[in-house]
DNA sequence: CCGTAAAAGTATCCATCGGATGCTTTTGAA
DNA sequence: TTCAAAAGCATCCGATGGATACTTTTACGG
């Protein structure tokens, strides 16, 4: 009672007591730290010195190193997404799919190292990326009927955006611009 | 003198004396081991245990633990290009390449997560991924004169293959058979 | 020949990591 | 008001990559 009665009343509601809200804090300073140094060099001892914690203490929210980067994978789907919902073209949707990814590298390569097998077992996850894969089928799909053709089409434009962002961001393309690189996906994808 | 008079002449040269050959033989324990687990899991420790040395007996030959899993990967290059020089066209490019990377994911994988930064300071595994990349210059890029045009065929080729068995591996794909998907990034690849 | 420097291998130590156990403190609800 | 569960902490563990310092073997130039 004594505690925390301060500006209560500024937050929503305060999930956890003592350190105000560690979840949602370790999963912000994890991200940026993925940001930082990508996530196969993230250690959970920096996020727990990040947020000024006991690095056991992120097991209360976390069951694993794992289910952290899960987390943090799942946050930057539904970040991607929500910027998808607003493409109108095909174009429109690779270059703003693109941009996150150049802008966002670390944190786009821990999204697509995410083992399709843990997906099926973490929701929270499975439907963000859910929601990305959407938005590729409201705007690629338009006149496809089938279900199985649209998850092909879709597939097929995944294809090339994911090779081309790897190649690039491998560095074994010869250094185009960014934009170049957004077309020259969108004439591959125009075809089909 | 008194040891190893054996039989040396079955082997051209001994390069060491105690182990007989720990370097190639440390190489194909760790192809192995990565080939079961993945380069992730790899550490020296099974490694020098799996050819019995001491783990700190591999520094001798690798100055790392990178610079072992780039022997390994520059050594599977060099078998993945001895495959290729047999190709004939397109889609047999595209079928050998594909059939070696599914029969052979963990080591693919491997091979694909090299940065391309460190390539250029190795020049053994610079020389194998070349040789993987004049094979496909041979076959797709025939009446192709300029060399940048020709780079960007190759590229294009490449952005297709790696998506496309990247996402095959990962379970993204509606569990084609490796026959569908040889077929699909054939057809792909056949557009340019 | 031979003796010496370098190559090859070993033993031991270290910091860091993910994770497990067990404990204390705070909370919220019966 | 009590009490069980949630949240946090201190400590320990085995494994890992790597460093230092040592011994053994080889090979080569006098």
């Amino acid at each position: 009672m004594p505690l925390y009665e301060g500006d209560m009343t500024a937050k929503p509601r305060r999930a956890t007591y003592r350190h105000g809200n560690l979840k949602s804090e370790a999963l912000k300073a994890a991200t940026r730290l993925v940001a930082a140094a990508g996530h196969e060099q993230l250690s959970l001892r920096e996020v727990a010195e990040a947020v000024g914690v006991a690095h056991r203490s992120l097991y209360n929210h976390f069951a694993d190193r794992e289910a952290l980067l899960d987390a943090v994978a799942a946050e930057a789907y539904t970040r991607l997404a929500a910027i998808l919902v607003k493409a109108e073209t095909p174009q429109d949707y690779t270059a703003k799919y693109v941009r996150f990814a150049l802008a966002n590298r670390a944190l786009y390569a821990l999204m697509t190292s995410r083992p399709h097998a843990t997906m099926k077992h973490n929701p929270p996850l499975q439907a963000a990326v859910h929601k990305v894969i959407a938005q590729a089928m409201r705007i690629f799909c338009q006149d496809i009927e089938s279900p199985a053709e649209r998850r092909r089409a879709v597939m097929k434009v995944y294809i090339t955006l994911y090779g081309g962002i790897s190649l690039y961001t491998a560095g074994v393309l010869d250094q185009p611009s960014e934009k170049a690189l957004i077309a020259e996906l969108s004439a591959m994808n125009a075809g089909m």
